[in-house]
DNA sequence: GATGAATGAGTATTCATTCAT
DNA sequence: TATGAATGAATACTCATTCAT
């Protein structure tokens, strides 16, 4: 493939994961794609076939290259185990911040053909098995409430993607006594001590 | 009005409600809402307005007949004060399982349009008044984790949404050692006894 | 016929007259003829059979009602016979001015379909024997040019039709050196010498 | 651009002259245009960006055009300099027979909205200062009238357009018994006579 | 490899007219 | 007589995709 092939696809799909990210599969026009990414519009059969399968190339890049759990974040907890839950939380909360992407795509994958998804199977998105050695050490040192890594993890995911995805929502629904974006840093730590002590008290039984 | 407009008003509404929680506002068309529900297009137009006007329509009455907060569950979790977060989680969980337009509808709003979401403003969603006095009984009690009730919701609500709605997410990207629909009783446990024992732990501190 | 119905007739044909002149045939729609009339839109398929029908009615009300030779221009002429010309001008353009629907609506009638001026056949507009006989008594008075009746009227008539169809082509295209409508007056007295001049030179050879 | 595409233009532009002079902006659908060209709908919003602005497009294209102002009147009256009025108002009424575009689409304009017409303000509609030039020889000849350039050419133009926009409407409303088509000659030399007389008359006195 | 040209099915919305109460 | 309900054919405009140079 020559060099300008290749530049021509990566305005593509940079263009491509913006706009659908933004506005879904069916919100977004193959022409628009080419007229952002100032590229003729013919390239993108050429390259990617159709506008699905540039959606599921689109998802498939974010994936790749967005990794929720950060080596940053794995420091951390190891520095500091006392505090894996909140740790984890931030972590992930960053991450949604700093990806709007990532979410946004799955969401509307989600949503519109749950076929699109199936490309990520074979995708692994950054690596559990450190997580669940902190985890398992931090239930080993009795630092952990009672609860399998799955659940735990599962937990914190929900959380931190609600906060993301539904902030507007809840405001509109649960009348805003619910927490808002700012208040986050007090949920998170809430959790963590409830996640925290309750292992404590585990032992102590 | 006559008998005949609310007769073809209902089906119109009906018809919206089910297709735009499948597929969207984009991805409906006004067409085939009018063919499903056996009614000519026009009216949609003259009972509703636009598609924007009926999408809105649909999901406010959504909003109006849902109540996560069912009176049987209230019931449950007043009989059985010890184990209110797994009473509450299986009930919002029930609630989707059953509301499926529900979690649907609000991710497309939230996705498509944020305007969408607004006239839901005024319309209260079932009351949170009689769960938060439940919470605080328990909490005064002694039986409930030391978190606000803002908090203690915001992630009951995270865990029963983000189950239904990322099931096929999660199946495709965390690689099924997480969760599935079927433990959801376990998750559902577990985390009742984290919020439940920590509580008591607190006290006997 | 009721009251009640003259009623409804009446404020239809008045909307229909004023909307008419204003957007034409296909620049109407009845909805907005019976929303503006405040009647419902059935009447007026009950009452003028179709929309087309409603506007040869409308045009021919203009007819009827509107007389461009009116009795106080026919009255000025009497009293000052050496300015037929001018007075016949400024009577004309007068008449278009507190009259817009004639001109307008006989425009549209002929820019969009012939057919809706054969009712017009039968209708007399205003009597334009008297002014024959100030133009022959003007004549046989070698107060005017040599010119037959017809002619006269017909210039007379282009130059103030055209000064009010056509200002705004005229200010588009003739680069406005042409007349405006301020300048019409002299434009008139200019127009009165000439076809008065012209007859005393014609008797003085 | 490339050839095929000049062509398709063309018939696009050709079409839409002709059925939008026939039925004005309304009366024309996009559909009958594109059928009637012989050429994909979606090629006009390609090529004119909307119905609207494909009739600016039509009424420019006729307005550079068309030349009411021909070099074989200008001969012709230069030739035999004692009839101007006269061959100017054949030459007029000889334009409108050639070309019955243009005075059809600027009555549409000036009928439908007023704005259509803006695009033309830049456009020179041929030149004026010869037939100017003629005019002021004649004048200074002692061969015409005592009127202004402006006002003279204004009632010419009048009297030409009337007699083809409004045959029609004269024959419906008039009774006939003023000028029809055949007769145009005798209106035009009576004129011719009027105008140029009063000035041989100016000069004897 | 790149680009402009072309296509046909679709997409929200409107309109004149008729029906039923 | 009046009114709301209903209808089917338009109507301007868009979109994903393919073709030709």
């Amino acid at each position: 493939m020559q060099k300008r092939a290749m530049e021509t696809q990566t305005k593509i799909l940079g263009t491509a994961m913006r706009l659908f990210s933004e506005h879904g599969l069916k919100g977004t026009t193959v022409d628009r794609i080419a007229a952002e990414a100032g590229v003729n519009k013919q390239r993108i059969y050429a390259y990617f076939g159709s506008k699905e399968k540039l959606f599921v190339a689109a998802l498939t890049r974010v994936f790749q290259e967005a990794a929720p759990v950060s080596q940053s974040m794995l420091d951390e907890a190891r520095a500091d185990p006392e505090h894996l839950t909140e740790i984890l939380l931030r972590g992930f909360h960053n991450f949604h911040a700093v990806n709007p992407q990532f979410w946004r795509l799955l969401a509307w994958a989600n949503l519109e053909d749950a076929r699109l998804l199936e490309s990520l199977r074979d995708v692994r998105t950054g690596e559990n098995g450190e997580i669940r050695r902190l985890f398992d050490r931090a239930r080993a040192g009795g630092r952990l409430a009672d609860i399998s890594f799955g659940n735990y993890l599962f937990t914190l995911l929900a959380v931190s993607w609600f906060l993301r995805s539904n902030a507007l929502t809840l405001r509109y629904t649960m009348g805003r006594n619910t927490v808002d974006e700012n208040s986050a840093g007090t949920l998170f730590r809430e959790l963590d001590r409830i996640f925290a002590r309750n292992a404590a008290e585990g032992f102590s039984r």
